[in-house]
RNA sequence: GGCGCGGUAGCCAAGUGGUAAGGCGGAGGUCUGCAAAACCUCUAUUCAUCGGUUCGAUUCCGAUCCGCGCCUCCA
């Protein structure tokens, strides 16, 4: 089946497939390295994770590209309050993004161009504005993107510009704008600046917000490619800027599809640090959550229902992937050395149900329910003694090629130590002499250290709790 | 005010104009020395409320109530 998306532009679902037919490029709005990345932002990572692979199982190449916004008002402020240069002080943050990435088994994309290295770009676009009248200079030095002179302008927010009313946070230094919702391409010099600060035609100072998406997704991908990415809240204005500014240079088509994940909450309310719902992905880990659990927390949600993310749903994530672990485990045991034959006759629906069910713009509750009810069917096989090792064996495979899209299965087995081995050993000889007491002395022990035994018919097997 | 999303069992969450997937949790049972895991059975006569359309609506339409997001740099 065609794989189907919610385009935003149309709001509605449309039929997707890359416009040249094999490579489908991919802008996706990256973090602000001013901090460590919150759950909320990774909900939105492990989204666009999830469509990524799932376009590779579709059999076309992608190519990603994720901005590192490295330059904006507080990241300059955070910068200068640490009092470390800008390049300095972000690269912590930068490397702490990249290694969250990695806990939650989110793929590489093809690049991350940083803001900071691509200014020349920026100020090339900028200038084209400027000659093709979209664009404009205030008298401080700025440059602005006027609305009123881009007709399209409000297409994918469906705001109208005449109603567009001031918000609470219009700076009042910005009185020389010649609409409200005009935008910054260039922000003139100030102090605050400090020595961030690049030299362009119209006079020194630093890009705006919108315009590093703009350039860097035409340096990646071409003037137009075939999807754009990031959270609901980027609507507007972000995304109707960056097509206003691109659109506006280029002439051409921006993106084909717009797809936006919606918010996550914490216990029903918006995540603040003074409700003391905030957490980043390290606070999770340091509570003992597994990068792979918290994916599987953010994945197993809807991206465009809203997640209400809670310890209890994590507990839920939690015994989810152990069922699914005991029953890969279960299956590759009754496999052996088997080569994979076809798909037993319990399993062979299961593949196109799994594929159309993300198909549909990615409903996950549907693959997993589909995932769900083969554990079900293939642990009755396993029990009846139905699954043949060449049966089980393909059926591990089909685990495994979902799990090149989902990115939870494989549990990242830890194998016992010699010291748990040995108790395990003697708690065997202890039940063979039918000494129950001393067995079960002995599981005390191991539990103690953190081993689960399961007795099985090849013998104790020890799994960690 | 504008744009938009959602209200389905104890919790999470799909879904369809024809009679409610799946996960977690809970109860009972089988297996086991006891466990663990697995399996079996049960756990929403009902899908926020009220109207309407229809042979029939949780699914379509309207109204109401409730919750939430965005409206200048927050994924």
């Amino acid at each position: 089946m065609q794989p189907t998306f919610y385009n935003t532009m149309a709001r509605a679902k449309e039929a997707f497939a890359p416009a040249d037919g094999a490579t489908v490029r991919m802008y996706t709005c990256g973090p602000t390295v001013h901090d460590f990345a919150h759950i909320g932002n990774f909900r939105a990572y492990v989204f666009e994770d999830l469509l990524r692979r799932f376009l590779k199982s579709c059999g076309w190449e992608v190519v990603q590209v994720m901005n590192l916004t490295d330059v904006d008002d507080k990241t300059i402020r955070k910068s200068r309050a640490a009092g470390l240069p800008l390049r300095t002080y972000t690269k912590t943050f930068s490397d702490a993004f990249f290694a969250d990435l990695d806990a939650l088994r989110i793929e590489r994309a093809e690049y991350y161009p940083a803001a900071t290295d691509h200014v020349p770009d920026m100020i090339a676009l900028i200038q084209r504005l400027i000659d093709k009248g979209f664009a404009y200079r205030s008298d401080d030095g700025s440059v602005y993107f006027g609305i009123d002179r881009y007709d399209a302008y409000g297409r994918l927010a469906r705001v109208d510009k005449s109603g567009l009313r001031p918000g609470a946070r219009v700076a009042q230094d910005e009185y020389e704008k010649e609409s409200l919702a005009d935008f910054a391409l260039w922000k003139a010099w100030d102090e605050t600046d400090g020595d961030v600060v690049w030299d362009a035609p119209w006079g020194r100072g630093r890009p705006g917000w919108h315009i590093e998406c703009s350039a860097m997704s035409m340096r990646y991908l071409g003037e137009s490619f075939d999807i754009h990415t990031g959270g609901q809240d980027n609507i507007f204005p972000h995304h109707e800027d960056e097509i206003a500014q691109s659109e506006a240079a280029t002439g051409k088509p921006f993106a084909r599809f717009w797809l936006h994940c919606a918010h996550l909450v914490v216990d029903g309310r918006k995540m603040s640090k003074s409700l003391g719902n905030f957490f980043t992905l390290r606070d999770l880990r340091e509570k003992g959550w597994s990068g792979r659990e918290i994916r599987y927390g953010l994945l197993s949600t809807h991206y465009r229902q809203g997640l209400n993310f809670t310890f209890d749903s994590l507990g839920a994530a939690r015994s989810a992937l152990q069922r699914l672990d005991e029953f890969r485990g279960r299956l590759a045991s009754a496999a052996g050395a088997a080569a994979p034959g076809p798909l037993p006759s319990w399993a062979q629906a299961s593949p196109a149900l799994f594929h159309d069910a993300l198909a549909d713009d990615l409903n996950i509750s549907a693959a997993l329910g589909v995932l769900f009810d083969l554990v079900h069917v293939g642990n009755r096989a396993v029990d009846s003694g139905d699954a043949k090792p060449a049966d089980a064996a393909a059926v591990v495979a089909l685990l495994d090629s979902w799990d090149r899209v989902l990115g939870v299965l494989a549990p990242g087995e830890e194998a016992a130590d010699d010291a748990a081995v040995e108790l395990a050993r003697l708690r065997d000889e202890a039940r063979k002499a039918r000494n129950w007491a001393e067995a079960d002395r002995l599981r005390g022990e191991l539990a103690a250290r953190g081993w689960v035994v399961q007795d099985t018919a090849q013998g104790a097997k020890l799994k960690r709790k």
